[in-house]
DNA sequence: TTATTTTAATACCGATCGGTATTTAAATAG
DNA sequence: CTATTTAAATACCGATCGGTATTAAAATAA
């Protein structure tokens, strides 16, 4: 045990609350004070731990993307799978995660994006730097689906790439709308006939 | 001449000053100060014309509605077009909106959805009607392609209307986060392939 | 025990918020 | 001219904001 007084709050445990609370109310609408008394955690102790309102900001939206973002990126990185399979996996997880009736509606990430016009410029950066690793594993992933012959030589990666980060915005507003999870599964189902894939005889008498 | 002092502010010029503070800001980051201050009409002569800060924000939302939202709804209404010319104008008229660069970007609709967690009930309806406007007048159009046979026997125009109801939100999220036009206009063909179109043949063939 | 360290808890700061009462200015009616 | 009407302009209200100084409590070290 350390020398102190001991702490009453794991912080962990804090941030992650205080990620539900912007996630569900955005920056402006969730004061330190709602934060303390959503956690236990007194200001005082809060700004101990995680300095001022932008950087908990911040170390909440990063969470977010650990928990809710990398998971999928890494996933769609390692995958084998034909590119439709892997492609519709992640805009299902997407949607399982926006509609999850435990967690706030939408994606904080997609929130932040609308709410980042007064943000400031840390958190700007961080937003950027996340859409950018998102779209980057989306056009190295369709590249190589290119190339291996998965897709039409047409393809345009890196307009695909935005057309799936798009989708992923798409389903994060509609379920924050209120859509039922079955909707968002028509949705995508929808959103994914716009693959340029070539058949498996295509592709089998192109490899052979 | 009325009897009293003249107006110094037409009341019409500040509730599209405000609409566009909203827009870019947001509901808690404008405050009435701002709104006073960028359209010269003092605190006072605010609350008198239009109410408080949430019937403010409902009126330049409906203003919002009203000059971006309803004209491309009555042009699908109206439109003697083929499906897939007068969709793509639709949203091409979204991306138009959406990223014009002498308005603030995206789409306020959008980014009221979005905030709309802790607004009041009043905006909240509103919004929701919105909502359920533009997707009605979708329904009704795609509903009639299929009858007319422009769209295969297996569309489901709920579920059609849905998507490209999504396809306004992403629109609006890409250009909130600085997509330019082209991009967005790369967007817009590959949401489009999603259309299950009869061809031209094959609707001759079935009408005569 | 007593001193020290670390945190919790309370109270408080100036600034800004949404909203309004009051006073001043600009027009018309008589 | 004076009276009246309407709006502008200023000042102000209580509440809440982000942030912090101060005090009280709970642990260890000696």
């Amino acid at each position: 045990m350390p020398r102190g007084r001991p702490r009453k709050c794991d912080p962990e445990v804090v941030l992650r609350k205080a990620m539900t609370l912007f996630w569900e109310n955005g920056f402006d609408a969730t004061s330190m004070n709602d934060v303390a008394v959503a956690t236990g955690m007194a200001k005082p102790g809060l700004y101990e731990c995680f300095g001022d309102k932008n950087a908990l900001y911040a170390k909440a939206l990063k969470l977010y993307f650990k928990e809710y973002g990398e998971p999928g990126l890494q996933c769609i990185r390692a995958s084998n799978q034909p590119v439709s399979t892997a492609l519709r996996q992640y805009l299902e997880n997407v949607a399982a995660g926006a509609g999850d009736p435990e967690c706030p509606s939408g994606c904080f990430i997609v929130n932040s994006i609308i709410g980042s016009a007064q943000s400031d410029s840390e958190i700007k950066d961080l937003i950027r730097d996340i859409i950018n690793q998102r779209l980057d594993v989306l056009i190295e992933y369709l590249s190589v689906a290119k190339e291996k012959g998965e897709l039409t030589a047409e393809t345009d990666p890196e307009a695909l790439a935005l057309y799936f980060a798009g989708q992923e915005a798409a389903i994060a507003v509609l379920a924050r709308e209120g859509a039922e999870p079955e909707k968002l599964g028509k949705f995508i189902d929808i959103a994914m006939k716009t693959l340029p894939q070539v058949s498996a005889e295509e592709l089998a008498a192109g490899q052979g």
